[in-house]
DNA sequence: TTTTGCATTCTCAACGAGAGAGTGCTGAAT
DNA sequence: ATTCAGCACTCTCTCGTTGAGAATGCAAAA
């Protein structure tokens, strides 16, 4: 990309003095001045001292001004060095670690646990909580289940991957009796538990060759139920699951202070899309990523960072959690709570095996 | 409540007049002074002669004018007049009709139909669109089943009501088989299915002082499943469901263009509390129901109106859904749109059963 | 190399003037 | 008794100006 910042190419004291600006940013969120970084650091250097280091970290590109009497701000090549090499993480206090820890109880189901934890991320740092589940590449059927509803109706259930199950409603051409059904989904599950559900889609038909010839009604009756079931499933676009909260924190902060912006915003959040595409970016990440600013790649973000990670069970990545905030955000306490966040959210998952 | 103001008490002049100064107001959102009105309606008065006529409507408590040289607003009450006496809804074009239908087709489960519903509301309308199932005074247990999971987790499966199903995860103290909880939800629907969920949670400590009497293995395990599964039940608040589409769209509107309103607005579209409880009173009316500004009686929804009706299936109402969007909206497309919509779903409902 | 001093640049808030829009009132016309 | 034209008045909004304040860059001194 860009000629790359080493933090060997400056003085000692130009980086201290560079930390110290977004430091004082960050807090701020003023831009910083040559007299107020005098009084604030403690080497003693005049204004006009500071006021030469200041151009010259212009010159490498960290700093900027909004205007000629307005103090400097970083980057977001500054952000990025300032995250990479110069910021120290604090260690969260144990109260926020109970804290976490207690909303990820897990004995809850999967999604519920990614409700929480999403939300608990946004309140605990006052930012928009993200948590991605992606979409399973391969499902294998665990067991499937016929249930008579009223009408034409089978309710059909699909237990995948040892904890999602998936509901579906099919209209059926006459009335099934409930031992019939019973019987379909024993033979259903004798012969398809444990496979691929892809497998299962394309081997229904060769499967329902067979049967009519054997005609055997109860696996006429499964092979038809199971086709239905298996249609629909290929009609709908499994998706990725998303999980957002505490949207609305991003409100007060002063970046998006034009109410355009914050639609444009929104409206990414509600597409999910793009938000998808960049925490898929994350997830072979082997620890916490953070995206800043431009470098996210999409203009709605541009005032925003995203601090992510994955988790994971039993070293097996299962998807990426985070925290969108204005770059101006509170590194510091953001990443350790991602990061923790992320490694109880795996061991509480863990536990449901 | 205050005064009632009643078409009759006003000359027919003054009305149509007054109609349409709304009508203009809605359209444009600029305060409407008494030469345009002269200009825009059919019947050749003077400015001066208007300005008579507004100021009786402002006697009335009809129109407002944000300051001595702004022309006139309507108020909360100019608006209850309008959509209650003056109002003539439009017909909706059939094309429109046809992307309704399109958008509820029947083939879907209730969760997905609703989520579409709402979504196509905001869309159709360019506002938000919420549509509302109350919680379910009574939950009758259809079907109960139990499947074996990894670790000494079964999952439980509810279907109640005809439609909707639950799950659960619940962790055993042992490993029980899969013939094992076969039986024990074959014998648990014999005794139970068709009962009422708080029945069944009331009896099933009786059953179970029974079962260890007689020892059956089977029922002993039925007990023990269903007691978890209940108890888990009662642990959780079960809420109504709300689904929300567009908020965003409310951002362009320019009555919320201060960030604070928006993000108070959409705070209480997250708590989803207060909307609750306004679609609450709304079950009970016989047919499209309007909250004009104030009248809600919630100070963050001052700006706005809520158009909503019940949808019902085989003459039972079964929840509410609506449209949200400025006071200023075109009452005159959003009242159809809502009434053909709650039609719709309705019998979209109906014909899963 | 650092600092002091100083002219310069730019923003921001405050102020005032003038245009524009709309009102209410009065007195004349119908 | 209405309706209307005329008019003074009020209020907002925009625009330009002005002065204070903040921070800068540069040059010359320490």
């Amino acid at each position: 990309m860009s000629s790359e910042i080493n933090s060997s190419q400056l003085s000692e004291r130009s980086l201290y003095l560079f930390k110290a600006l977004v430091e004082h940013f960050i807090q701020d969120g003023t831009p910083v001045g040559s007299r107020t970084l005098s009084k604030d650091s403690s080497l003693n250097l005049s204004p006009a001292t500071i006021r030469n280091v200041m151009a010259d970290l212009e010159d490498f590109g960290l700093l900027d001004s909004p205007h000629t009497s307005a103090g400097r701000v970083p980057t977001a090549k500054g952000y990025r060095l300032f995250v990479d090499s110069l910021l120290r993480v604090n260690d969260l206090n144990s109260i926020e670690v109970e804290k976490i820890a207690k909303e990820l109880d897990p004995g809850n189901d999967f999604k519920v646990l990614m409700q929480r934890t999403s939300s608990m991320l946004s309140d605990i740092t006052q930012l928009a909580g993200v948590v991605m589940l992606p979409r399973a590449e391969q499902s294998k059927l665990q067991h499937i289940e016929f249930v008579v509803l009223s009408g034409n109706r089978v309710l059909v259930i699909l237990v995948v991957n040892d904890r999602e199950v998936q509901n579906r409603i099919i209209n059926t051409s006459r009335t099934y009796s409930a031992s019939e059904l019973q019987e379909a989904s024993n033979y259903l599950n004798d012969i398809f538990a444990g496979k691929d559900l892809a497998y299962v889609r394309t081997n229904i038909l060769d499967e329902l060759e067979k049967t009519k010839e054997q005609l055997s009604q109860s696996m006429q009756t499964a092979m038809e139920m199971a086709q239905l079931a298996f249609d629909y499933e290929k009609s709908k676009v499994k998706s990725d699951e998303l999980f957002f909260s505490g949207e609305t924190n991003l409100m007060d902060i002063a970046e998006l202070f034009e109410v355009d912006k914050l639609k444009k915003l929104f409206n990414t959040f509600n597409q999910k899309r793009d938000i998808l595409h960049l925490l898929e970016q994350a997830i072979s990440a082997d620890g916490i990523q953070i995206f800043i600013g431009e470098e996210s790649g999409h203009d709605v973000l541009d005032d925003c960072s995203v601090v992510t990670s994955p988790y994971e069970v039993d070293g097996k990545i299962l998807g990426v959690l985070g925290v969108i905030g204005p770059t101006r955000m509170h590194y510091e306490r953001v990443i350790p709570i991602v990061d923790i966040t992320a490694k109880m959210l795996g061991s509480a998952l863990n536990l449901n095996n």
